[in-house]
DNA sequence: TTTTATTTTTAGGCAAGACTAAATCTTTGT
DNA sequence: ACAAAGATTTAGTCTTGCCTAAAAATAAAA
């Protein structure tokens, strides 16, 4: 028998314990359903959340205490159902504002991730509900980075796959763009490689994947072509 | 000798506090210049905040070794310069981002105040300069208090006077609403009393003031009359 | 001018959320 | 199988911002 209602608010550190652990317990593909997910570990949270692991053990502990995370003693966290829903609460805050940011105020896109961080645990229900109905509704954020509904449902995922990963000759649509570092975001920016851009992948090199965008060719260092994911021209036809 | 800068960025409870030194400092027309202030008794700010008069006590100790604010004990706070600034500086987010949830997101009049009140500590300076930008620079939110400039001067004051000291037979325009109380705005937004609305004094009697507003009377009762700021019609000749 | 009431401050605590240093698991490499 | 390495947890502190109860100062009344 679960609570269904959560009582007291949570803070703004255990709502991103809680975001985090949904993030990196899903693959690079992000978030999909509680089930496929894996149990994360307290260096990685740590990491990720720019603490030390002390301080996460400690935050684990009361969020098992509260029902919103499975804790085992050295074995890592995963989700409860009641810690997940927070999670794609947090998470569709956060890209609904950076939306929101891009679109009605003309946030770079590069620059509306540091922003949305911080806003995404202090606006009310209603706040989301309309900047949502300004947006009409989106089911992905300026990144590509799908935006949970307002019931907390996933838009379906499409088959996309990372540059690095390409075939040679493939052409596709750039689907998502998985990095938060801001310079590596303005850098491809400046190339044109947004959510939307057509690409193909000439040659898979050491250093990296050498594609066409437009009449450009670009290699494109290692590190960047595994951030960006891409949409394949035509896609799999499953049958 | 003053420090220029602020290093450490304050807290959302610090902020709260040097606002309302600001607000509780300033006679009810709202504030002025620093000159014109008066101290702030710990009592006063302990209502305000819905906190104990130890809490507040402890906290202007701390703001004073910030150099924030002027603090003698038993004997009341005022804002130093820095203090001053940063009040204003709190002011100018909760104001603009009042105004603009009202113009660019449709929120009720009477619905912005708390959703202003959390995020006004929360927002980007680039975030306040984009929405300012988008309301052309608004010189008052939408109950009419000031808006400080991105340099924090304050507009000039027009001569107001409450609705409650009057004279009958006197006309003029809704300037401001001094309150917020959820359902004092909503019953005047009812009554159309509104920033820019058009009224006539009848009648001051025990009970309040009998006005006239549009083709409708109204006998406001006294509590409400003391919140409504009118700006004379013609307005006051200097010389 | 005393006494009484009100306001304010001090003293001592508590919960969050972070940290360091020291213990304790787990995993790895031989 | 076993020791060294690496990851994680425990123990003990710190800061912030709040609280209650008791002491002290100020203001009001007699
Ligand atoms: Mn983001
Ligand atoms: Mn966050
Ligand atoms: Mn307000
Ligand atoms: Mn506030």
């Amino acid at each position: 028998m679960h609570k269904l209602t959560n009582r007291t608010p949570l803070s703004e550190a255990q709502e991103d314990y809680l975001k985090q652990v949904l993030l990196l317990g899903s693959g690079g593909e992000g978030p999909g359903r509680l089930e496929d997910t894996h149990p994360v570990s307290t260096q990685s949270l740590a990491d990720q959340m720019q603490v030390k692991p002390a301080s996460v053990t400690g935050m684990l502990k009361k969020l098992a205490a509260l029902g919103l995370v499975e804790y085992e003693a050295y074995r890592g966290v995963r989700l409860t159902e009641a810690g997940y829903r927070v999670a794609l609460e947090v998470l569709r805050h956060h890209r609904l504002i950076e939306a929101y940011l891009h679109e009605a105020l003309g946030y770079g896109w590069e620059e509306v991730h540091a922003e949305a961080e911080k806003l995404e645990h202090h606006i009310s229900e209603a706040f989301e509900e309309r900047i949502a109905e300004w947006l009409g509704h989106p089911s992905h954020d300026p990144h590509g980075d799908a935006i949970p509904s307002a019931t907390l449902e996933l838009p379906p995922t499409t088959p996309n796959r990372r540059l690095s990963a390409l075939e040679h000759g493939v052409r596709g649509l750039v689907a998502r763009v998985a990095t938060q570092d801001q310079d590596s975001l303005n850098l491809l920016a400046h190339l044109g490689l947004k959510p939307g851009a057509a690409l193909q992948l000439l040659e898979q090199v050491a250093e990296g994947s050498r594609i066409q965008v437009g009449k450009e060719r670009y290699l494109l260092p290692m590190s960047l072509a595994q951030v960006l994911w891409v949409h394949l021209e035509g896609g799999p036809h499953d049958g």
